[in-house]
DNA sequence: GTCTATACTACGATAGAC
DNA sequence: GTCTATCGTAGTATAGAC
């Protein structure tokens, strides 16, 4: 199919060069068609962005979530549930971070986040705002807090975390001296990570039963 | 000076397009000069992006780092001396992530980070490398710990806490509700993070006295 | 739906005037 | 050092053939 071949294309050049720095003659080219198709497909060069960004909003729910993305929203489980739900959420997201696939399409979400356009609106509306909104109920129903701005910025804390193994993907390959991740430098980082959050619901329980 | 607007442009066009997508024609107008400066400053396009990298590691440091970078890789604090530098340290960190400074910069980093040049080699050699290689430092010496992998690890988790807020700004302000970081915002996150490198290094120091 | 042909603008590099 | 002029290449968009 053009279209599809057009997208993944599209995605890996987009980011790459940004919406201004890719040429829809190589993209076209790559997939094997000629630029007026983009034309006609997505009306020019912005809307294949546009499509792109959906494109990536689907693919980031890949391998995260079972079933469709809204029914994350209403789920209400207990402490013990949640801490479970959180880590076996947050072991996927590693992975995620550390898999080659991500690499296409991360530059392309980072670039929004630095300087957000209509694409991220569509990318955070898509997926990624209802895996935040999920972290957040998860970290409440974890540590039974009530305090949401508290709940919020540990949310951010714990993806950060994971996240910067794609971001900063070289200075952390630099840091652990090896030119690739191993499965034992996986391993690694995510019982560290694991036991970081362990120690953070802790700490946010202990919080809401004192106080101050 | 010419050459300092050539450069001051030049990182901010960089950032936004990349190598291939930023226009020399554009980055000299915006500095006030013609394109061939640029070939008679930097002998082209290549030249002007690889003393872009050089001018992004020398802005890193300030603010984070008094002195010369090098005296950094020499000291050896006390446990408590190194646990009250790692705070200082990662809480003038997160305000550099949220200083709007930093924009203009950081996606030129990530983007190296994510496909590294030459570029990122510079950068690293010049500035990061030494301050992630001092944060490791601080770490062992916090924790008297002899597992260089686990330090490594742990470093990776403490400095994504931070560099997300910049990497993935956009989310984190969704997150919080709000277009701007506040005065509140930011020092819930400072105590959140403060918080979590304090519970990180008790763990380090207890697994290191009792392995396993 | 997919292609060719064409119009027009912008790119980086370079040579040479001042 | 800084500029103008020019070359060859590559960019997006559009109209229209099939």
């Amino acid at each position: 199919m053009v279209q599809r071949r057009l997208l993944d294309i599209a995605v890996r050049e987009f980011s790459l060069k940004g919406l201004e720095g890719a040429s829809t003659r190589d993209i076209a080219a790559a997939a094997g068609t000629v630029m007026s198709s983009i034309t006609y497909h997505y009306g020019g060069k912005e809307g294949l962005y546009l499509a792109a960004a959906d494109y990536i909003a689907e693919q980031m729910g890949h391998g995260m979530v079972d079933g469709p993305v809204e029914a994350m929203d209403i789920a209400e489980p207990t402490p013990t549930e949640a801490r479970l739900a959180l880590q076996d959420l947050l072991g996927r997201f590693v992975d995620k971070m550390i898999d080659e696939q991500t690499a296409h399409w991360s530059l392309f979400i980072v670039r929004e986040q630095m300087n957000p356009t209509e694409a991220f609106d569509r990318i955070w509306r898509g997926m990624m705002g209802h895996m935040m909104e999920h972290l957040v109920v998860l970290l409440r129903a974890a540590t039974g807090r009530r305090d949401d701005k508290a709940t919020r910025v540990a949310a951010i804390t714990v993806v950060g975390q994971v996240i910067t193994l794609r971001s900063s993907r070289a200075s952390c390959l630099k840091l652990l001296g090896t030119a690739e991740f191993h499965e034992d430098d996986v391993a690694a980082i995510k019982a560290r990570i694991a036991s970081n959050i362990d120690a953070l619901l802790d700490t946010l329980t202990a919080e809401q039963q004192e106080p101050q």
